[in-house]
DNA sequence: GTAGGGTTAG
């Protein structure tokens, strides 16, 4: 039988290993602590004091509550380290309350300073003042520590120049005017300052500079601080000046300083850094590494990743297990960003520790390639899960058109208590884009209002797409009008909002607008302005646009760009010039080009070169339904009737089937309009009478032999009433002829418009000279005169 | 004091 103190200084001395802490020696900590439960040790002291510690840090403080609520009188390091635990996960209320319950007979400097850098760390500079106050006058005498933590909260409340040149005089007084780390802790103080927008960042940076140039003994610290300083206030040359003067290579500046650069996008510079870090000697560790393979991910340098990647993995050097962590994170992203998911999975899979950081990466990873099932499967496998975890699922559940769940998720994720950051809400307003609920996004909108998000950009730029793809142009532009920052994605959001009602020219005026705030369009900006030309028929300026792309702001056309400019010349009839801007691609023309061609071709029912442009597509993609049903529709312009049962044989012969996008049809056979008025529609019975005499109709004409029709009331279920039919959508559109003027017709769920159907709206829009607003699971449609803003035949 | 996982626009 081995006795208590010798299995005490057993898993002491364990223990003991465990330092310095991280995700890989809390892991060991924690297998120390299950042998002592299997071995019916029970820590206490010093022992139990490290456990609660270690269980704080590693995000499990329920837990090291447990063990806390189990000691009949705890001490002042236990007491300490939980209510530390509980200012870092922002309850202060608790926190105070455990700091409150130490006896006065108990505490002891340490804890009062713990209290005031957790007042001043979540932003609370006067209570933290409070408790210094009180500290002194119960006689406790302050240390360097409290020193620093004191500055630190003064410089919250600190927000010019004069508070802290006030802070610096107090210094002086107080006669710590040469201890370096309270002297560190004032520069802190100067930089942290600088970094508010309210006032000038190079006057205080500069009062920064003045002290650590005085300061008697600089240590690391000092350095990295003021480096720092420079780095954040956007000061990159100041910084490598400083860095370039430092006799000593401190590898947690030069880490700083790439950062500076990668977060700047001068990626090179970055490379050039990290190359002569070898070259002088100096240890890269996993804060390097992760910064670098980050910086080739966002400068689109797949090899140069891979050639990191390689050689990490050929070091000689035994890496410690948190870089390898570290590293392995990054990398899970850095493949995950190029689509590489294979590689990224087989990482994940080999890595002998996960963190929460590792689970989040691989996730995104399938959400951005849209491999949704993968991911949700990912998910629900999650041993944690964090705000960002139910963010990026909500996020791309939306993006890739699934709505309602990304909407379910965002409220299951608040029933569990998360609150939900700006982040997460944008992709909950994006989810009602998609749906098309207006009604979900103006109840997120003014959540966010009250929630104090509402100067949000992300959230404010989803809520523009919102407002705009459930047809309300108008809420979409006081959104843009209203948002205290605007970036270029707000910009093209609305430049596309205004183009997807139709608003050709006004999209165009906005964009001249952003050129004069003097904001960079890039190149989802000029996709935009070439649709929007396209639907206004803006041939000319169309031309001109797609010039200055390169010419003034030095982006390369890519195929995207092209196709779209073969569509403007199409649609305007200008073939000729088509087939030159084809001819001087840089490239070999794509499918989206000759795509572009022959919808032209079908609209001017130009035979010869739609048929050219088919035969391309045939060869490019012969399997794509959309060029069968074009070509198809190009014939049935004209009444060729004979060629259209043609390709319609070719099709039967080829096997080809109809897109996923179309194959709805086939799977529950049935064709959802809801209306999306809350009120009841005593129309939609007439509609329905009116389609079953329209298909009598149709079939005495031999047409539609099968067609059946079902009205059913879903007023309970979604408030909405539905009309449903079996596979003859033509009929419907002809159907919604009847709907009261301003009917907004929704296809419901993840469905996108069919070819016929778009066809039949187009041509209702210029019969009937009315507008009609239809959205699906993918797109808006505005069908104006005969024409429709979503710029595609589907 | 430094890093790795998120959002919004076509």
């Amino acid at each position: 039988m081995v006795d208590f103190r010798t299995m005490a200084n057993r898993y002491a001395s364990q223990l003991s290993l465990c330092l310095p802490q991280n995700t890989f020696t809390h892991t060991l900590a924690r297998t120390v602590h299950a042998h002592m439960i299997a071995s019916g040790f029970r820590p206490r002291g010093h022992i139990l004091n490290r456990l609660i510690d270690i269980y704080c840090k590693s995000s499990s403080i329920g837990y090291a509550r447990h063990l806390f609520d189990q000691i009949p009188n705890p001490d002042v390091i236990a007491r300490t380290t939980l209510f530390k635990a509980y200012a870092t996960l922002g309850n202060l209320k608790l926190a105070k309350e455990i700091f409150d319950g130490i006896p006065l007979s108990m505490r002891d400097t340490v804890c009062y300073n713990a209290m005031i850098t957790a007042y001043s760390h979540n932003g609370d500079g006067l209570a933290a003042l409070k408790v210094f106050g009180g500290m002194r006058k119960e006689g406790f005498r302050p240390d360097n520590f409290t020193f620093s933590s004191v500055l630190g909260a003064l410089s919250l409340i600190a927000d010019d120049e004069k508070h802290c040149e006030q802070l610096h005089c107090a210094v002086i007084r107080s006669g710590l005017g040469s201890v370096t780390s309270v002297l560190n802790a004032l520069i802190s103080a100067y930089v942290n300052c600088a970094s508010s927008p309210l006032v000038s960042s190079s006057l205080l940076m500069a009062a920064a500079r003045k002290l650590f140039e005085a300061m008697p003994k600089k240590d690391e610290l000092s350095w990295t601080t003021m480096i720092t300083g420079y780095v954040r206030n956007d000061d990159l040359g100041a910084a490598r000046e400083l860095l370039d003067g430092m006799t000593e290579k401190l590898v947690v500046a030069w880490n700083a300083m790439i950062s500076g650069y990668v977060h700047h996008r001068f990626y090179e510079v970055a490379f050039q850094m990290f190359r002569k870090m070898f070259s002088l000697g100096i240890h890269q560790d996993e804060y390097t590494y992760t910064s670098i393979i980050s910086a080739s991910s966002n400068a689109g340098l797949y090899k140069y990743g891979r050639q990191i990647h390689a050689y990490v993995l050929r070091t000689e050097v035994q890496p410690s297990p948190q870089f390898i962590l570290s590293v392995h994170n990054a990398l899970i992203s850095f493949y995950g960003k190029f689509g590489k998911l294979d590689e990224a999975r087989q990482i994940f899979n080999q890595m002998p520790i996960k963190d929460l950081v590792s689970w989040n990466a691989v996730l995104s990873g399938y959400v951005n390639v849209g491999r949704i099932e993968e991911a949700k499967s990912i998910f629900q496998e999650m041993p944690e899960r964090n705000l960002l975890t139910w963010t990026v699922m909500i996020s791309g559940l939306a993006q890739n058109g699934f709505g309602e769940e990304g909407l379910k998720l965002f409220n299951q994720m608040r029933l569990e208590g998360l609150e939900p950051c700006d982040y997460a809400y944008a992709g909950a307003i994006t989810s009602c884009a998609v749906l098309g609920s207006l009604e979900n996004g103006r109840q997120l909108h003014s959540q966010l209002v009250q929630l104090g998000h509402d100067s949000s950009l992300s959230a404010g730029n989803a809520l523009i797409t919102m407002y705009a793809r459930c047809g309300v142009v108008e809420f979409a532009y006081s959104v843009f009008l209203t948002m205290p920052y605007v970036d270029s994605v707000s910009w093209n959001a609305m430049i596309a909002a205004l183009a997807q009602h139709g608003h050709g020219v006004q999209a165009i005026q906005l964009y001249e607008e952003m050129l004069k705030e003097d904001i960079l369009p890039d190149r989802i900006t000029f996709l935009t302005i070439l649709s929007a030309c396209s639907h206004a028929g803006l041939v000319k300026e169309g031309r001109f646009y797609f010039d200055t792309m390169y010419s003034c702001y030095g982006i390369t056309p890519g195929e995207d760009h092209y196709a779209r400019l073969v569509d403007l010349l199409c649609r305007a009839g200008k073939f000729f010039e088509a087939k030159d801007v084809i001819e001087s691609m840089p490239s070999e023309p794509g499918v989206s080009i000759w795509e572009a061609l022959l919808a032209g071709c079908r609209i001017h029912g130009n035979m010869d070169l739609g048929i050219q442009a088919a035969e391309r597509l045939f060869q490019l993609k012969p399997q794509h339904d959309g060029t069968y049903i074009l070509l198809s529709n190009m014939y049935a312009t004209l009444g060729q009737w004979d060629d259209v049962a043609k390709v319609r044989t070719l099709m039967k012969e080829r096997g080809v089937k109809k897109e996923p996008a179309c194959s709805w049809i086939e799977v529950d056979n049935k064709v959802h309009v809801f209306l999306v008025d809350d009120t009841v529609h005593p129309e939609v019975h007439d509609v329905y009478k009116y389609l079953e005499g329209l298909v009598l109709e149709m079939r005495k004409l031999g047409y539609v032999p099968d067609t059946k029709f079902v009205l059913h009331d879903m007023e309970v279920e979604h408030k909405e009433y539905a009309l449903s039919t079996h596979s003859e959508k033509l009929a419907v559109a002809y159907g919604i002829m009847k709907l009261p003027i301003g009917a907004t017709i929704r296809i419901f769920k993840n469905l996108r418009i069919c070819g016929d159907c778009h066809n039949a709206f187009e041509f209702i829009s210029k019969v009937v000279e009315r507008e009609i607003i239809v959205r699906d699971g993918k797109r808006f449609h505005h069908f104006r005169n005969g024409d429709c803003s979503c710029g595609n035949y589907w």
